[in-house]
DNA sequence: ATTCCACGGGAATCGGTGGCAA
DNA sequence: TTGCCACCGATTCCCGTGGAAT
């Protein structure tokens, strides 16, 4: 059923972005002075996650690069650090790439020294820059101009210095859940590119778009689980049982992509919360200490620390893959979906339940 | 009121990597 | 080749915070 798999890819952009014709339009207007040879006008771009605030920078930075010749950068901040986001743009401009031992002032001053045309730069998850002052480095520099993406726009220019702060105020535009019909329609696009003629009625996607409450990505990653489950169940297009099951199919793919990304600590602490169901966070530390000698044996890496558990149980529940209740000694952490296993530890079920 | 204990921010530190100059 | 330096991500150390139990 499924002819055209790249249609349901995160990364996928469709040709044409359907009701988002004002949020283009802002953009592309912001961009303008660049084709004077100005610097572009910042924004400063927020919403929920899944509907569409990559797809709309790289849309409409796609359409000016074809008019004009405009560049850009795209800077995925997730998890790098100041020195990390200049090397990407650097990356992006002519030249050398720098020495990875080369020290951040002389990035930076490699920086205003490369870009003198107009560069538009993409901060996509903003908020997960660490240093605050990343930004006011890149808004310093003459003909640059950003597009931070992030959730919350109090909370980010909250966390800038003054000067970004400055820059960015008065420049925010936000993004929201799709209305049903508005994303019926997106849906009805893929579908229409990625799966045989006649797979999906309109009142179908319709139910898809309003059971995930207008969040495109989840639209998206839930149309493909639905086809999968009616293929797999020999029907030649999708019956309304199959929608029924999508959900938690595209809901656990995530979180199974989640731990995968995880290194092996994330996948330990998971599979001893999991195997228990629930655990307090004392217990949890007791019985990662039983079993951390024998469950690391023979790797090279180490077990570790009580505060860095911390940090990874933040992390699992970020992935939506565990959550914690309750305050203080009597915090609990729970698994969210029990069927979801860590590869990583099939082995080592005897390891994990002989300590109880 | 005091104690207990997990939390989480921030600074210091460690180990590995890769240029670079002697 | 060798020693040195800067970087960087990961980790640990230190410590203030605050809810719950005593």
């Amino acid at each position: 059923m499924i002819t055209q798999p790249r249609v349901f890819d995160d990364t996928h952009l469709p040709r044409r972005l359907l009701h988002r014709e004002q949020a283009v339009d802002t953009l592309a207007r912001a961009f303008d002075p660049t084709l004077r040879g100005d610097r572009a006008e910042d924004i400063l771009l927020y919403g929920p996650s899944g509907v569409g605030k990559t797809a709309l920078a790289r849309h409409t930075l796609d359409r000016l690069e074809r008019r004009a010749d405009v560049h850009h950068s795209y800077v995925e901040c997730l998890g790098t650090s100041t020195a990390g986001v200049i090397r990407a743009i650097l990356q992006d401009l002519p030249g050398p790439d720098p020495a990875s031992n080369t020290p951040l002032e002389d990035l930076d001053l490699a920086m205003r020294d490369r870009v003198d045309d107009p560069l538009v730069v993409v901060l996509d998850e903003a908020d997960g820059l660490p240093d605050a002052g990343t930004l006011s480095r890149l808004v310093d520099v003459t003909l640059l101009s950003v597009i931070p993406i992030c959730h919350d726009p109090d909370d980010w220019l909250a966390r800038v210095d003054d000067d970004v702060r400055q820059r960015l105020h008065g420049h925010e535009y936000g993004l929201d859940r799709y209305g049903v019909d508005e994303l019926a329609d997106i849906l009805e696009v893929r579908a229409h590119l990625g799966l045989a003629f006649g797979s999906a009625s309109r009142t179908q996607l319709e139910r898809i778009a309003d059971d995930v409450a207008g969040v495109a990505r989840n639209g998206i990653q839930s149309l493909r689980a639905a086809a999968e489950i009616a293929d797999e169940r020999g029907h030649s297009s999708i019956h309304d049982e199959d929608i029924a099951d999508c959900y938690e199919r595209a809901r656990r793919r995530i979180r199974e992509a989640n731990l995968q990304s995880l290194p092996f600590h994330h996948h330990v602490l998971y599979e001893l919360i999991r195997r228990a169901g629930e655990l307090e966070a004392g217990q949890l530390h007791e019985r990662y200490e039983a079993v951390a000698d024998e469950l690391y044996h023979g790797r090279d890496q180490t077990p570790i620390g009580q505060r860095s558990r911390r940090n990874k149980l933040d992390k699992l529940q970020e992935y939506d893959l565990v959550a914690a209740d309750g305050a203080n000694q009597h915090r609990r952490y729970v698994v969210i979906d029990e069927e979801i296993d860590s590869p990583l530890l099939t082995n080592t079920l005897d390891i994990l339940t002989h300590h109880q």
